[in-house]
DNA sequence: AGCATTATGCTAAATTTTTAGCACCTGAGG
DNA sequence: CCTCAGGTGCTAAAAATTTAGCATAATGCT
């Protein structure tokens, strides 16, 4: 397995990669926009041409423009991301993660959505051990 | 609130952090032997000098050599973290975010650690609601 | 069809990141 | 006390990132 290549991404790229995996795909203009500190919309423009010449998006053609999305689809890539957030902040702790998770949804988090994180941990128990 | 000071930071001021998180702390030739394709004993030294200087790490002697460690601790960075993961993977769902966790933790979690995780949600639903 | 608007392709330059090297300091052992 | 091993401070250069600008193509409207 190789190194994740979210590890390997410049500032910039990696900024770029972080919008497009929040909205799932984006054109220039859009990816601009959320951008913090935008520049330009020529170097958004060049940053996404260099990202697709490493493989990291593609685009297709809407009407004119671009629409950039990633290669990696999101569910994989968030796999990625979540283990590598492990290591770094949670020694591989998978329940103090939890606990930070639910710690910073606060009150976002409902009642309903609390049984059914209680079913999904059931679950995970009926079907592992 | 400032932006997330991890969306910031170069590539190697990146991975560096990540080390230093993962380790809690560490000396330079700690960081070092645990930075992917490592450079020079001296670039690593002058980016933890760079990081000192803009606030992310401070050094402490210990006999001959400096000891690194975050600015911000863990406990705070991993916040920040998994806030930022949460927007960007999971549209905010801490379900979700909990669904993927427990899959990449597969095997390794054990039943114990179920338990306190019902535990936990069965708390946090006092707690909040 | 002609025109204004809004894209993209490409190149080169500015800036930042990243690195190595040299000079000096500090601690431990003989 | 001298010397060796291994640390740090600093500077400057190499490499990579990041940016802007000009030329050209496609689109939609009148």
């Amino acid at each position: 397995m190789a190194r994740e290549p979210h590890t390997n991404l410049s500032r910039r790229e990696r900024q770029i990669m972080d919008v497009i995996y929040a909205s799932g795909s984006g054109t220039v203009q859009d990816v601009m926009d959320q951008l913090p500190d935008p520049p330009g919309y020529s170097a958004v423009r060049a940053m996404l041409r260099l990202l697709e010449e490493k493989g990291h998006v593609q685009h297709r053609r809407d009407g004119p423009r671009y629409v950039y999305e990633p290669i990696v689809p999101r569910e994989k890539a968030r796999e990625s991301a979540m283990r590598q957030m492990l290591r770094t902040f949670f020694d591989g702790s998978a329940e103090e993660a939890v606990a930070t998770l639910l710690d910073v949804s606060g009150s976002e988090i409902s009642r309903e959505e609390l049984d059914r994180l209680a079913k999904l941990i059931e679950q995970t128990r009926k079907e592992g051990r």
